[in-house]
DNA sequence: AACCCGACTAAAATACCAATATAGTCGGGT
DNA sequence: ACCCGACTATATTGGTATTTTAGTCGGGTT
């Protein structure tokens, strides 16, 4: 049948919307089948369960992504660029799939706020800091960055920072993560580029 | 009095302790209270509420922080020595810290693990991507790392692209951030270092 | 006055149970 | 192979009684 459409995809389809629209938990099945027009057993034929569901859903997401993600790595730009267009992209896109963790962010964020109060002060602080690191390199021309900049580069590192903490939490205890730090770090000092290149 | 050890700091103290077994919502004043040999209501000649009792704590905890930190500041090291090393220590001081946070660690741990469940693949690719475009800048000449640390180089940005995820998600939508990730990706490519100092 | 307490209150968290909703199954139909 | 309505066992929810807990108060001690 051409109107057929391949009903496995349907669900996926109907059910992308309902979970991005609800999130996991609130989303359920009989809604899912009622807005593919079938009954409820029937997903099981395509599904084992709700949790198939959703895989098949983030699995067709993460495809979306592989594509466009794929694109940049092929292109025949310089590297330099393809790298920076590669984070930005890649950012962009985690932050279009972000509903799918929308639950998470509200519950996330209460607690987080919470702490998030008492850190405010610390955070500028870091800044400042960082700063003074910066500023101390230049001027012992140790550091090769505009000294305009210092203030951008050091929000900038703060914001990396912070960020980074997330993964150290949640990894088992420095072990893998303390590792990467070390490439991190070299990157963060000598970056990726050749010096004659540029 | 010499063993009266200024009562406030005890409180202080005990009130650290609780807090760091049981995280902020699950520390009674009683407990508190109990645990500084005092009754409840003492504490509360001593600080306004269980909040201020909290504020109290992080305070202190930041200022420890704050002066392992300035040490490294105000040693006269190289500076891309200090920047390594203050990076280093402040994770080394938040990862202790984080008892604290111990309530949104677990409650968090349990949204994230589900998600991260479908995320594995995507984590593995992103790392295979990334190793890629390195690749291709070492062969074009354009990047300026050894062959046999781009897998190590690799682990290292995908921890870090995941990480920036969170602030990503949380600051209001781009915004400020996708700012700050501009100066980060000039950072990434270029590095801190003069070209001629090492 | 500064420090301390036990007893109190109002509000929040918890425990409990009944009612409902929901994931997943089954027998049977096309 | 595809589909359904009816079913079950398990969660989830709502409502309510019970207990905890942050914060207060009046009064005591030094």
């Amino acid at each position: 049948m051409m109107e057929d459409i391949d009903i496995n995809n349907r669900i996926i389809e109907v059910a992308q919307d309902i979970f991005k629209r609800y999130g996991f938990k609130k989303s359920t099945m009989d809604e899912i089948a009622a807005a593919a027009g079938k009954g409820k057993s029937t997903l099981y034929h395509y599904f084992k369960s709700k949790e198939e569901v959703f895989a098949a859903v983030i699995e067709k997401e993460s495809n979306t992504m592989f594509k466009e993600l794929n694109k940049i790595i092929t292109a025949n730009i310089d590297s330099k660029l393809k790298i920076k267009k590669y984070i930005t992209t890649r950012m962009e896109l985690i932050n279009e799939l972000s509903n799918l963790y929308s639950a998470i962010k509200s519950d996330y964020l209460n607690h987080f706020n919470f702490i998030q109060k008492y850190r405010v002060k610390y955070d500028e602080y870091e800044i400042i800091f960082i700063e003074q690191i910066l500023q101390d390199g230049i001027n012992k021309k140790e550091f090769n960055i505009n000294e305009d900049d210092t203030k951008t580069y050091a929000y900038g590192l703060a914001t990396a920072l912070k960020g980074l903490e997330i993964p150290f939490f949640l990894e088992d205890r420095y072990s893998k993560v303390n590792n990467r730090l070390d490439s991190m770090l070299n990157i963060l000092i000598y970056g990726l580029a050749c010096k004659d290149t540029e």
